[in-house]
RNA sequence: GCUGCUGUAGCUCAGAGGUAGAGCACUCCCUUGGUAAGGGAGAGGUCGAGAGUUCAAUUCUCUCCAGCAGCACCA
């Protein structure tokens, strides 16, 4: 038999027979690392431990020490124990996909009864008593034929469907858990008992369509999240409580920010105290635009159908625009418009507005505009996904040429802005030609260059979605991290050479005939509703205090110090602070309990020491330990922390 | 839009085929209290909307609306 070496991390080689599989490597090391190996990494990959080894290669046994492979084969074959317990609860389910996701997987079944929350429980039992009995896992190749044979004799027409979309020359991988079968590409555990019962639970159900598509059936999906140990799941239970605690949902409603209602699924009604966070970063988006060379605009939010057939709007998304129809009584016909969906068509006609000239390029025009889109119901989300919102929107008139130097500018701008407002970790993808697309390929390598090149001239790395652009133009996204993890993609910037083109946008060149510009569509922050929904669960309420709507509470800890209390708020005020006055008929420790909860970022109490020496007690939201300040000290502080990042 | 779940006082939630409950919030009274809930009294609901079954429906059934989770979608 033909000899192969392998290598181990430390550098040694050792031969062994062509074939031999990790298993064996690691019990001919020693009897104990037989028993804890769970994998290897041969050459790298990932390996079971029961896959043949037939050339020369690296290897390295995985333990439960390790944590990456470990945890994906603790979810891995947890997906598959929960599909045998779940068939052999209910023998009649039919069994799919089940995939290792973020802190769990998944695994999506064909059922016609619904799964309920108490069939969960019912489930979790008869996983840890498949976990309990150790078994094997095992595996063989099959061919394909026979695999097909199998689960069509089986009722399993899911899997048949599966085998047939894996490409002919790769091997069919069929893995056992004791008796129960199912299609896998592996690896796996060494056996069932290499699963920590108490590190695991079943999470919710929920729908799913067959393949991810919306045209085909719906399968009931089981969510489960694992760990090592108990410990580690108890963290992360933990952490998604925490995570529920800063919903902005939830905050909204307990810091009076906004509210929605039946009458208005999608829109956001704006508590005086909401709205306030909404015009301080408006106002600071405006300074920033107008430092950025932009002009404002304001186009109108009803707009007749003409412009948005023209636009070509009308035909991709009329089942997602408010249609608005108007009877006029001598009319021949109702006129048809729609809110609009977006900005850029109503920008165009502001640029078409007199004859434009290469010496107005770039031409940058913003506009905080108001748009509606029909947004699916399911699609809805507090104040995240509405279907009435205000983009932070702008579209740059320009060259070819300044289609790289433009786009460098806006990557500085939005990193200054991204920066001001905290978020310090984001992200540039660059999304490339789509199969389905308009212009040449020269045009496409241009355009795909120019992104790709300001990126770099920014100082800023970024990741290639292939295909990923638009039918007109390739564009880069920008996603930013927040404080628990979850990222969000909020600016963007597209080239687009089609709607100047639909809408007949033109310029005087320097050789006196009329060109093309290109627009760039560009957004910071995406929509202030979405991104103020961003900045609530990113501080978990506690907003940074130039953005705070309510930024200090002065109370009377007594009410002969009343009038002292409102000559504390007045000279806040007069300093730019939004100071208001908590002279009710309560005990201190209510007022600060209640304004605590409503993560106002200064309390400052006052009784009768404070009136004496014309001082305040400070607390701030989150301490315990308070400190006693002279007014005239305190003022200048929170006036000076009061003003927005850009104006210091 | 699809699957499942939910909708009772401002909020969080309990309830049962026969005239609706708690805690907190709110109003008033007592209390002037030193840094996360002082005490008492009071007011507050067409039980998401409509239809059906029933002597009787907030409760059961159906339809619609909205919300939640996931999927699909996101110009």
């Amino acid at each position: 038999m033909a000899q192969i070496s392998l290598t181990f991390p430390d550098g040694n080689a050792r031969e062994y027979d062509a074939g031999v599989t990790p298993a064996e490597v690691a019990a001919s090391i020693s009897t104990s690392l037989g028993k804890k190996a769970i994998s290897a990494q041969v050459n790298g990959r990932h390996w079971d431990l029961q896959w043949p080894i037939e050339t020369d290669a690296t290897i390295a046994i995985n333990t439960m020490k390790d944590a990456e492979p470990a945890l994906e084969l603790i979810r891995h074959d947890l997906a598959h124990i929960m599909a045998r317990a779940v068939q052999e609860i209910w023998p009649d389910v039919k069994v799919t996909i089940g995939p290792v996701i973020k802190d769990g997987w998944y695994y999506d079944f064909d059922r016609a009864e619904p799964f309920t929350p108490e069939d969960l429980a019912v489930i979790e039992k008869k996983m840890k008593e498949i976990i309990n009995k150790r078994e094997p896992v095992r595996t063989e190749v099959w061919d394909r034929a026979r695999a097909i044979k199998h689960y069509e004799d089986n009722g399993e027409p899911y899997k048949v469907e599966l085998i047939e979309a894996i490409p002919g020359d790769e091997p069919l991988r069929m893995y056992w858990h004791g008796d129960w079968q199912d299609l896998c590409r592996g690896p796996h555990l060494q056996h069932t008992g290499q699963v920590p019962a108490d590190g695991f639970k079943l999470m919710s159900i929920a729908g799913a369509y067959w393949r991810g598509d919306s045209n085909r059936a719906m399968l009931q999906r089981i969510y489960g999240v694992a760990f090592q140990n108990k410990e580690d799941l108890r963290k992360h239970l933990n952490m998604l409580e925490e995570a529920a605690k800063r919903d902005h949902r939830r905050l909204g409603r307990e810091m009076d920010l906004f509210h929605m209602q039946e009458e208005a699924p999608g829109q956001v009604f704006w508590h005086p105290n909401g709205w306030k966070i909404y015009t301080t970063l408006q106002d600071y988006m405006r300074r920033q635009q107008e430092r950025g060379g932009y002009v404002e605009v304001n186009t109108p939010q009803v707009v007749d159908r003409k412009l948005w057939e023209a636009s070509g709007h009308w035909d991709k998304y009329q089942e997602n625009m408010f249609i608005v129809e108007v009877d006029e009584d001598h009319a021949r016909e109702k006129a048809v418009n729609a809110l609009k969906p977006m900005n850029c068509p109503c920008h165009v006609q502001v640029f078409n507005q007199g004859l434009k000239s290469y010496r107005d390029l770039p031409l940058r025009m913003a506009e905080f505009g108001s748009c509606a889109r029909y947004e699916p119901s399911g699609a809805l989300h507090g104040i995240m996904r509405v279907r009435g919102f205000t983009q932070d929107d702008g579209h740059i008139f320009c060259t070819e040429d300044q289609i790289e130097s433009e786009t460098a500018r806006f990557i500085d701008f939005l990193s200054k802005i991204y920066s001001d407002l905290g978020f310090d970790d984001w992200t540039i993808k660059l999304s490339t030609r789509p199969e389905q697309r308009i212009g040449s390929d020269e045009t496409w390598d241009e355009m795909e260059r120019a992104l790709g090149d300001a990126c770099k001239a920014a100082g800023h790395e970024f990741e290639i979605l292939e295909g990923e652009g638009a039918f007109y133009g390739p564009k880069l996204e920008f996603t930013l991290t927040d404080a628990i993890g979850r990222q969000w993609q909020c600016g963007t910037l597209q080239v687009d050479a089609n709607l100047p083109e639909r809408l007949d946008a033109t310029f005087i060149g320097q050789d006196g005939a009329k060109h093309r510009p290109v627009m760039l569509h560009r957004a910071t922050l995406g929509s202030f509703e979405r991104f103020i929904g961003i900045l609530i669960e990113e501080h978990a309420g506690k907003l940074p205090f130039w953005l705070a709507p309510r930024q200090v509470v002065v109370a009377a800890i007594v009410s002969d110090a009343d009038d002292y209390v409102h000559e504390v708020v007045a000279a806040l005020k007069a300093a730019g602070v939004r100071a208001e006055a908590d002279v009710r008929n309560e005990k201190i420790n209510y007022k600060v309990r209640e304004h605590s909860l409503g993560k106002v970022p200064v309390i400052l109490a006052v009784g009768m020491k404070e009136v004496e020496e014309r001082t305040v007690s400070v607390r701030r939201l989150g301490e315990k330990q308070t400190s006693v300040q002279p007014l005239a000290a305190i003022v200048e502080e929170l006036s000076a922390e009061a003003t927005p990042p850009d104006l210091r």
